[in-house]
DNA sequence: TTTATATGATACTAATTGGTATCATTTAAA
DNA sequence: TTTAAATGATACCAATTAGTATCATATAAA
């Protein structure tokens, strides 16, 4: 939603992957379940395999599996992997540094959005969303 | 904070120029106490005041100032005037068109943090961060 | 052993966003 | 009336992100 193009594509290929645990996905048929450009995804892939979410097997009937547990893999581990979702970006206002001497209004009301938000971003894991979803998933049009 | 940094220097802008609503800003100005760079922010001054959030006045002692009336510009409309910030790409996978058949987990649990945000973007004004913050940031480092 | 099908690596291109430069226009004040 | 100080408009440049192309490598199966 508001996260970028990279993280989102990511975000649907790991949950696409974890109904599954065990099977090896091949890129081109992710990219087309998924419709994220065939290139792109290719490219994605490599990062997730070096950063340890995915493993790979090259060659004929290769393809990419989860490599780990999936109540290992928080959704905030994956979108911390494609773009900085820190917490300490926290100034509504951008600046790097407060140039208050305390806080505005906005740091509270705002604080509490951003608390919930990664508080449910660090709570779910992929296999929370597997078991939430995959009679949804299952059935997409 | 999720904002791209145009936004960020609109809403530092214009929340500073809401501290005192009838006074002229020169862009030199607003540039060095907001720490914005001087020509970029030109060029956004021009933006808003063809969008209609500040007047401009031209010539020698001319400036900047806001508009409207401070309680008829929320947040909302200032983010909006600047990034797409709708409601409608509410997808958290990022998809255009839900490719399910019904809600996943996701959807409503990450619906809450929307809707707080909207929420709060759509009730603050500039008037209410000028009650709440006055004093804090006239008094900034 | 050859071939087809898969990923690895990496360079390149395109689009978007952020930032600069230049010159024209306006207007208060010297 | 000239000048200096301000904005208007717009073209240009840089950085980041998104997407494409190419060739190398691995491996199951014909
Ligand atoms: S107090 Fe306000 S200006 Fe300072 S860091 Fe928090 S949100 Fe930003
Ligand atoms: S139900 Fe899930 S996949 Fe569908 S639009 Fe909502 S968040 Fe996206």
């Amino acid at each position: 939603m508001n996260f970028n193009k990279t993280t989102e594509y990511t975000l649907r290929i790991l949950s696409f992957m974890s109904l599954n645990e065990n099977m090896l996905y091949s890129a081109i048929d992710l990219s087309d379940k998924l419709k994220i450009p065939y290139r792109y995804l290719r490219k994605q892939m490599n990062l997730l395999s070096k950063q340890g979410f995915i493993e790979s097997i090259q060659g004929k009937q290769g393809g990419y599996k989860i490599a780990k547990s999936l109540t290992d893999i928080s959704l905030l581990d994956i979108v911390n992997a494609t773009e900085n979702y820190s917490k300490e970006n926290m100034c509504f206002f951008g600046f790097q540094e407060c140039p208050l001497q305390n806080h505005c209004s906005m740091h509270d009301k705002w604080g509490e959005v951003r608390d919930k938000t990664f508080a449910i971003l660090k709570t779910t894991t992929l296999q929370d969303l597997k078991q939430d979803n995959s009679a949804l998933i299952l059935t997409s049009k």
